[in-house]
RNA sequence: GCUACUGUGGCUCAGUUGGUAGAGCAGCUGAUUCGUAAUCAGCAGGUCGCCGGUUCGAGUCCGGCCAGUAGCUCCA
């Protein structure tokens, strides 16, 4: 039979060969490297027949399948080092994952970094042994059968959920170890040179908090040493843009014990960064016709019983007053919605009016679990650029195509554009008790959803059980420096609250209506923004948002008069411009802008007082000597296109 | 909230089998008046996260709390 390689090129093959076959006749080069393959486009195992025409590639660690199988039967590897170390552990999964894998299991006492140690150890003895790895298929009812005399539990749970498709289970065996498993794996242990055990932590089974807690491994392992070398130094240099780390050696924020978690303090550096990008979405706002509303940052009980916040957000909130025993209970706001309604309530709406874009500068306060806090991402109090957007079914497409535009023109100025992906998040049918709303409401948000989103040709995810209580949404998310995703930006369709609320507009026909409602942002929250800023940047900031824009650099005290004056003019034309007055040497000065990344140093000295010029340095080095006035019309440019480096 | 780990002057870290704390940088003072990433000298700064326990004696051992890190759950 003939087989198509990826180069467009044939390859002659015995019937029933198999991909490892494949790679063996190409060279044993090749099939010392593959890790799995592809056939017919379809990622697939190396033990897997080919027909006569099938399409194959050979997957080796350079390819992002070859690294999932790698890190895959390296997960194999460190349940059977566990199985032989604690052979009461009960194995639940242990899948590849974006940089590496894990494998949960119950213990006894769950697992410690020293435990690791010699887990890691094992591992490595049991690689260097080149145990082959084999594949045979159970029938359901064997494996079942098979999992319940080994004493697996969530085995046999997951060989059960799976006897339902009726198709048969495979099994994978490497030396004394077998699993069960889709796979594909490698052909054997010896590729695995590198390995390292990077954490241990608690992880709930199948993700739910109810279930029991186990004990979970993660590693990373690679064909070569230096590779784990490299990827540990890349792991070091990520720790270095870590915004919780840079964000507070730069002076952007601090916390305090006596404050509380989750409720950073913006120092002056940060809150100069923040408020620089909040003048640029309000302004941006007003330019496209949204209207901007100041509503209270509390409100009584009764108004998140009416929007369900107080059924379905009430762990979330901060309560003031006892409900048991007090006559007048209130809430700090967790969310803006109903605050924006009664705006939209104020008088009788027509159709006229509509669409109606209010947005706000928002504060919000929400009592998130104690150990979801972290830096300036996940935070107790945060203000976020939130908007309401009222309009008619007709105008339904259009706005959210301009709230996305508006989003996207946010991210794109600020550089994060091409660092975001995008999530529909729909409801969870299963667990409805999350929700308000009826089955039939849900399908029609979500279809009207789909159908704006599929117009757009926007390329999502769709993340089930990720909706809003009230709605759809359309998340925007980005990574931080650990590849850790948050949303940044979400955008939302909600036909609900608007009939809760009793929120109408007469149509051109006389009858009333309810909008439909936009919550979106146009920004996110500040503080989540800024944190991602400062790791994108690694702190050195595009010259608008740079808290500090320009510092005069004095070459000694004798200059200092000059270094004011210069100074001077430089804050006249709006630029947050300083000098450095510390009687220090001109290199050490420099050094320390530098390290504080400010965009522009001018260094002024006697050739400068004598010419009437100055020296400007940048981050990346000397950019030579100009006129104030030259300078000036170089750096306006600069900060008004809010360009980047 | 759950699992594991961490908590010594503003920052980075030492602190030996429990015998009541040290360094560098930053800070302050003085000298130096300097040309593109660290001038020299001196001084000051800590109830070792907080509370309790064991002990003749706790930074060091034990318990509780607070805060931080990674992950889970939850979420902008």
């Amino acid at each position: 039979m003939d087989i198509k390689l990826k180069d467009g090129s044939l390859l002659t093959l015995e019937e029933n060969a198999t991909a490892a076959d494949a790679a063996k006749a190409i060279s044993m080069g090749l099939y010392r490297n593959a890790l799995c393959a592809k056939i017919n486009g379809k990622t697939a195992d190396l033990r897997d027949t080919l027909s006569d025409g099938d399409t194959l590639e050979i997957c080796t660690f350079d390819s992002e399948e070859g690294k999932q199988t790698f890190w895959h039967t390296t997960s194999h590897l460190l349940a059977q080092a566990v199985k032989h170390l604690y052979p009461q552990a009960k194995l639940a999964i242990g899948p590849a994952i974006e940089n590496g894998f894990y494998y949960d299991f119950q213990v006894e006492t769950p697992f410690t970094m020293e435990d690791l140690s010699a887990i890691e150890a094992e591992m490595k003895k049991l690689a260097k042994s080149d145990l082959a790895i084999s594949r045979l298929s159970r029938t359901p009812q064997e494996a079942v059968a098979h999992l319940e005399a080994k004493e697996e539990p969530f085995k046999v749970e997951l060989a059960k959920e799976h006897a339902d498709k009726g198709e048969n289970i495979t099994f994978y065996t490497q030396g004394d170890f077998e699993d069960l498993c889709a796979g594909p794996h490698m052909m054997s242990t010896a590729a695995i040179k590198a390995i390292k055990l990077t954490a241990c932590t608690g992880a709930y089974w199948r993700g739910d908090a109810k279930n029991p807690q186990l004990s979970r491994v993660y590693g990373v392992s690679f064909p070569k040493a230096s590779l784990l070398e490299e990827h540990l130094v890349r792991l070091e240099e990520a720790k270095k843009r870590d915004h919780n780390k840079l964000g507070r050696e730069m002076e952007l924020f601090t916390t305090s014990e006596l404050i509380g978690q989750g409720l950073p303090i913006l120092l002056p550096k940060g809150a100069r960064m923040i408020q620089l990008l909040q003048r640029f979405v309000e302004d941006e706002e007003q330019k496209r016709g949204w209207l901007l509303t100041k509503t209270p940052y509390m409100a009584k009980s009764d108004l998140y019983k009416l929007s369900g916040h107080w059924d379905h957000y009430q762990d979330g909130m901060f309560i003031l007053g006892d409900p048991e025993k007090d006559d007048e209970v209130f809430a700090l706001r967790p969310m803006t919605c109903p605050f924006q309604y009664q705006a939209y309530l104020n008088r009788a709406r027509s159709y006229r009016d509509l669409p109606l874009r209010y947005n706000e500068t928002s504060t919000l306060f929400r009592n998130e679990a104690s150990g979801e806090m972290h830096g300036l991402i996940r935070v107790r109090q945060f203000t976020i650029s939130e908007g309401h957007l009222m309009c008619t079914p007709e105008q339904l497409a259009d706005e959210f195509k301009g709230c996305l535009e508006l989003a996207i023109f946010m991210l794109k100025t600020l550089g994060l554009y091409e660092d975001v992906s995008y999530r529909f998040s729909q409801w969870d049918p299963d667990n409805r008790e999350k929700y308000i709303g009826t089955t039939e409401q849900w399908d029609e948000a979500q279809g009207v959803m789909k159908e704006i989103l599929d117009n757009l040709q926007i390329p999502y995810v769709i993340g089930v059980g990720e909706a809003a209580f009230y709605g759809p949404k359309l998340d925007i998310q980005i990574k931080n420096v650990h590849g850790k995703e948050d949303t940044l930006i979400t955008l939302q369709i909600d036909q609900m609250l608007a009939e809760k609320f009793g929120m109408e507009y007469t149509d051109a026909d006389g009858s009333k209506k309810n909008p439909y409602i936009i919550h979106r942002t146009s920004l996110g929250c500040y503080e989540r923004t800024l944190a991602l800023l400062i790791e994108k940047y690694a702190g050195a900031f595009p010259l608008w948002l740079a808290p500090v824009q320009l510092r005069v650099l004095p070459i000694s005290e004798k200059y200092m008069d000059f270094a004011k004056e210069t100074c001077s003019k430089l804050t006249d034309a709006g630029f947050r411009a300083e000098v450095d007055t510390r009687n220090e040497k001109i290199g050490f000065k420099i050094r320390e802008a530098q390290l504080q990344k400010i965009p522009y140093m001018i260094i002024v000295g006697e050739k400068e007082a004598e010419t009437g010029t100055i020296s400007v340095r940048g981050r990346k080095g000397d950019l030579g000597s100009m006129t104030v006035e030259e300078f000036l019309s170089k750096i306006l440019v600069e900060n008004a296109t809010k360009a980047r480096d």
